[in-house]
DNA sequence: CTCTAAACATGATCGCTATCATGTAAAGCA
DNA sequence: TGCTTTACATGATAGCGATCATGTTTAGAG
């Protein structure tokens, strides 16, 4: 669910004087990609109601009218770039221990526009539309895959991945929701102890 | 967390045939605890954004006009709705195995509007203004010190407290957020074994 | 009993934001 | 090369929601 920081600073000068223009097949991929990239970042960092249409293409290099060209509305937006972010995430193995260290990290709390989208974007799901909500309950089925993955007893790794895994979500929220820094920083490495306690020992990632 | 379900069905029914009325000085100080207490239940239902002061005030019972008579704005609300629900949680201990079970239940899942405040609004009020989090950081505070209470070892015991309460928490926006009733339902059966399965056996509660 | 201030209802206002309408120029086909 | 379509810019529109303005009545002071 970490997903990798992606470095897009977009060369929207390239598009800066010309004005009204048609672009290339190939550049309008890029640009929804852009799109796509920039409503990740933007939703996660300050949830979906916050971020406004206009402030996404602003984001993206473009202006407000050409949105309805690559979406329906702001909805569609919202679960394609859920999409997005659930998807990117490669499907390999996660060692419990080693995970847990780096997703409960201080640097992951406090820069949510590159990390988790579920820690980020959950609960806003909840009162999302459908196929929003499908995404992320995808994403979770293929998150406890790869937390069980490799496991010696399935059963009991079901649980270990299930436990912790909400225990990481609600520790990177109760974190972020803290604004008592000493008391934010316990909760994650308290966290990431308990986990470790109750994990069966496993090699590093 | 887990606040006692109050059936507040509002006599509005006596005010609605009258126009124009100045209340008594009682009357204000109940109308202002209906207020925080719709407020109170549609935050929790629907988050803050998606409520509108005119129909926190409907739900009380009342019109839009005299909300500022009590409020200085909707975010002062907010602030005094939150303050409330996380005062209103009596400070009694809570034992961990019997408090995970009633709070990691279905019945809680399916009732966000009278359920935790925490599991409902942490994330929203990582955008709050400073109030609502300060206030949202006292309550996690006073939960891990009714989930320590009479423990033996203090230090174990504090490492149990946060873990697994970032489990309940993390696990209940999880099983809402899941579309699939039958993983809902596994993410909190499974996320309580795993608690009790780590936690240092205690009699019941 | 009078008078004043309070508490709430009704009815604006004002800004913000999703979405639409229109124009333009270049891409891509014939 | 000329024509048509398209991708985007600019400029509305329209509705919603927080907040304010005003009026009315009665609680509470004297």
């Amino acid at each position: 669910m970490m997903t990798i920081m992606i470095e897009v600073k977009p060369t929207l000068s390239q598009r800066r004087e010309i004005a009204h223009m048609k672009v290339s097949r190939e550049q309008m991929g890029e640009n929804r990609r852009r799109i796509l990239d920039a409503a990740g970042r933007l939703f996660r960092d300050r949830g979906f109601e916050a971020v406004t249409v206009a402030e996404v293409m602003r984001e993206a290099g473009l202006t407000h009218g050409g949105f309805y060209g690559h979406f329906r509305s702001k909805d569609d937006l919202i679960a394609a770039a859920l999409a997005e972010l659930v998807v990117a995430s490669e499907p390999g193995p996660l060692a419990l221990p080693a995970f847990a260290a780096r997703y409960l990290s201080p640097a992951h709390r406090d820069d949510p526009a590159s990390g988790c989208p579920v820690a980020a974007l959950a609960s806003d799901t909840i009162r999302q539309a459908p196929e929003a909500r499908a995404t992320m309950t995808e994403g979770l089925r293929r998150q406890i895959a790869r937390l069980t993955d490799g496991a010696a007893e399935p059963e009991s790794a079901r649980q270990a991945a299930i436990g912790s895994w909400a225990a990481m979500v609600g520790a990177m929220i109760l974190a972020r929701m803290s604004d008592d820094p000493a008391l934010s920083d316990e909760v994650l490495a308290q966290t990431r102890a308990w986990i470790d306690r109750a994990s069966p020992s496993t090699p590093a990632e």
